[in-house]
RNA sequence: CGGGAGGUAGUUCAGCCCGGUAGAAUACCUGGUUUGGGACCAGGGGGUCGCAGGUUCGAAUCCUGUCCUCCCGACCA
């Protein structure tokens, strides 16, 4: 089979496609927009949502699950938010199909039409406040803590594997309050999980802040975000994170009684992240050799690979992995040994590269005399020999040090390309030439937002928490600004 | 949804202009030699040419429609 890369410099997007392809994490599909998430990509989203999951359970949330189809009339009960994602609902219409009487198959029953039409749901904030509505009577049913693990759908004129795709998987939380204040938090506790996940977990370095007006969620009073830089200088929303008031509460008549036993609407939030961490994984730590996984979520820690002549020298080897396969798992090491005959070892140590391994052990005859075996990083490519004795533990602190590695070089990029600008020109220059996130002044107005997109392509992607102040002129219309906000072209 | 490109063996692609027995490489299977960075020899299996119509004695090739993918744009997470 043809393994070879596009690079990036040639060409990022294709770069791209070939890594998800090529190292297995998805597959197109006969469903336009939809994609195969294949067993190695659904191992490491697994691996994703188990560590998503233990945090939501720790911080006390818990899981529930609420139906695919939305009524439409529901949709239409928030209006920002139908005006949000009325434009990509996918709406089912029957519930039979009949035989074709001209023969050609199968054909809708024109007479199995729904009497209310079906949204299937881009997002479920309608169906669950509908549903909260019964759940709620008194401040002591509150706070509601739930989330839910889910496909949505939500139909992209243009669709990108793991990125925009017209089906994802995600989680949504949706947090039920009896005060603002306390809705507030939960928006922030929760940015802050998702802040914690992106960089402990997936080593992609964020920048937390909240959104614009026109980038905010439909129905939300404000929407916090989690910003990540991707290698070809782009950024990318990894999770969002919504305080969304009283909006739905008033939309679905969902009111509690307070202490005093007077009526009250419920304070809410909801908060997200998807099968888009699988592409800012990709793009945030990968080369032109393939995927670069950090250790914490990588479904395969490390690969041995036993070079032998003879069945003889296979079968001795073996004995030996055995006993470093028992060591790696008894520290929680996930590990597995390819003794695949049909395959030499240098096609091994590329097709491990590729799915981006994080440690490859190489063990051969002139090894097992001296007790020791060839350790290859992924990383960084480094190649060292290293004593048998005890080397359980030495990939372990191996690990460890790919993890953090990882995420100091992410953010090395990261910090040099955010750009203080301080004239248009400047500000033009550094998106063509430099990408990354443009720190400037902005005059605070949607016009002068919407402008600088017309003409740059790069919005603004937050405006980062604890922005410290400081005074300034706009970017583009010169008008007084009190901060720096960050722009950049972005996925 | 607009513009461009593409869909032929598991994969990458040639063949199409000019209609006439479906090809290569690689992967796969068998046997053997091999094995420290994508091995080699010999033999073998595998494709209703995206799908549906049409033209024709005859269609991968010409015509029409349709589906899927990629790139660019508009829209959006």
């Amino acid at each position: 089979m043809s393994k070879e890369i596009t690079s990036r410099a040639a060409d990022y997007s294709q770069w791209y496609n070939d890594l998800v392809l090529k190292g297995e994490l998805a597959d197109y599909s006969a469903v336009r927009g939809c994609m195969v998430i294949k067993p190695y990509g659904f191992a490491l989203w697994e691996n994703m949502r188990d560590a998503l999951d233990k945090m939501f359970k720790d911080t006390g949330h818990v899981n529930a699950y609420f139906p695919l189809f939305i009524p439409k009339n529901f949709l239409s009960k928030e209006a920002a938010h139908v005006e949000g994602f009325a434009k990509e609902c996918a709406v089912v219409t029957h519930y039979r199909l009949k035989n074709d009487p001209n023969g050609g198959g199968v054909v809708v029953d024109p007479e199995a039409k729904l009497e209310e039409e079906l949204i299937v749901r881009p997002t479920s904030e309608t169906i669950i406040w509908n549903t909260y509505k019964d759940w709620i009577q008194s401040y002591r049913d509150l706070p509601l803590l739930i989330n839910q693990w889910a496909n949505v759908v939500r139909w992209e004129m243009r669709t990108r594997l793991f990125l925009r795709t017209a089906e994802f998987l995600w989680q949504e939380g949706h947090t039920a309050h009896a005060t603002k204040e306390e809705a507030i938090e939960e928006t922030e506790k929760m940015l802050d999980v998702y802040a914690t996940f992106a960089e402990e977990f997936m080593a992609v370095p964020v920048i937390k802040g909240v959104k614009t007006e026109s980038e905010r969620f439909a129905g939300a009073e404000n929407t916090y975000c989690i910003e990540a830089l991707m290698q070809d200088g782009k950024a990318l929303q990894a999770g969002t994170s919504h305080f969304l008031g009283q909006n739905f509460a008033k939309a679905f008549d969902v009111k509690f009684s307070n202490k005093e036993n007077q009526l009250e609407y419920v304070w809410a939030t909801s908060w997200g992240v998807s099968t888009r961490l699988v592409g800012a994984l990709v793009m945030a730590h990968s080369d032109d050799q393939g995927l670069i996984l950090p250790p914490k979520i990588a479904p395969l820690q490390v690969v041995i690979v036993p070079i032998y002549k003879g069945d003889e020298q296979k079968a001795q080897i073996g004995v030996k992995v055995d006993e470093i396969i028992k060591e790696l798992k008894a520290l929680g090491i996930r590990v597995k040994y390819d003794d695949n005959d049909n395959a030499r070892p240098g096609w091994k140590f590329a097709e491990y590269e590729m799915k981006g391994v994080p440690v490859r052990l190489a063990i051969g005859a002139r090894d097992l005399e001296k007790n020791v075996v060839e350790v290859a990083r992924r990383d960084t490519k480094e190649k060292n020999t290293v004593s048998l004795d005890g080397i359980a533990g030495y990939v372990q602190q191996l690990l460890a040090d790919i993890q953090q590695n990882m995420f100091n070089k992410a953010k090395l990029y990261r910090d040099e390309h955010i750009t203080k600008a301080d004239s248009w020109d400047e500000f033009e220059k550094l998106l063509d030439e430099k990408g990354g996130f443009i720190s400037a002044h902005w005059d605070g107005t949607a016009e002068t937002e919407e402008a600088i997109k017309e003409k740059t392509k790069a919005t603004i992607r937050c405006i980062p928490l604890n922005n410290s102040q400081e005074e300034g002129k706009c970017i583009l219309t010169g008008k007084s600004s009190s901060q720096r906000v960050l722009f950049a072209r972005a996925y």
